[in-house]
DNA sequence: ATACTTGCAAAAGCTTTGCATTTTT
DNA sequence: AAAAATGCAAAGCTTTTGCAAGTAT
């Protein structure tokens, strides 16, 4: 076994091949990030992305990992999300929409989805006469103790930070 | 008529009352900065604020602002909010609970209310086993221009920026 | 008199950018 | 070869803070 390297590809990461799609010119660094990101079903945000990034390959900076996150967000393939704490967390755009809730105790994200919510929120947007363009919704929640019996949420949460 | 200065005072506020009901200590930049949100209906951000206090008594530094600024958020008075663009935003606590509509194209601010979400998110965050504890909110849209003749709201809308 | 508030300028924290150099196509 | 990406350090923005001086209770 030996250690992958910046240049070496060992297969197109999900995430590189949209970035293909797009043409974007790919050098190692947009390689490694696209793996990172491939590779992680959490919200990192550009320090975690790095941290991760330089852990497999450190010919890599910061500023890199900036410019490369903007450039895909401007692509449609992340989207930038805000939880609070002063940075921003990103999020792989093509996975349905799905909102957010906040565990304040712990800051995990669970993630989910509602198509009732969706459909309100739209409704309410048509009434005061505007097309939705974009919807920004984070829930903030306290797991509650006395759970009884913890229903099966119906709006299918799909994965855990 | 005369200039109102800093330490004269020409009747209390609404959040002047609201601070002295909460035990801050009133200096006069407080008081100023308490009369400028309270003749203030719309989301103003920090500059903006300082701009409307020295217009009125210059004898006031952003420093101060951004203090009160946090302090009232800490003591409930204000709540701070974020409409992209890179700065808090401020609204005033105490009007029921709404959310904000934001036009994209003019960056104006329409306000609502509604309980059908209201519920619905309550839902949502139960179903997933936690207590609601704060909702963001923002709603980003483009105003129909095939409006067919505006339906009037159903979520009382409150007031525009 | 004591504890708190203010101003100023400096610092912090996140993000962007200018420029010389390297890399991709 | 031309166009674009990278690294580094510097700069940009909004917001916070240390400290000496001033003010409210």
């Amino acid at each position: 076994m030996h250690t992958p390297s910046l240049t070496e590809d060992q297969g197109i990461s999900r995430i590189e091949r949209l970035c293909i799609e797009r043409g974007l010119k790919m050098t190692g660094q947009r390689r490694l990030i696209a793996r990172v990101l491939s590779e992680s079903s959490d919200h990192p945000d550009v320090e975690e992305l790095y941290r991760r990034a330089i852990a497999r390959d450190d010919r890599i900076s910061i500023a890199t990992v900036y410019r490369t996150v903007r450039l895909l967000e401007e692509k449609g393939i992340l989207e930038r999300r805000d939880f609070g704490g002063g940075r921003a967390r990103y999020d792989q755009a093509d996975r349905g929409h799905h909102y957010h809730l906040i565990d304040v105790d712990t800051g995990k994200v669970i993630e989910f989805a509602d198509e009732r919510l969706e459909a309100l929120l739209g409704r309410i947007a048509g009434d005061l006469g505007f097309r939705l363009e974009d919807t920004r919704l984070e829930l903030f929640g306290r797991r509650q103790p006395e759970a009884p019996a913890p229903v099966r949420p119906r709006g299918k949460p799909q994965r855990q930070e």
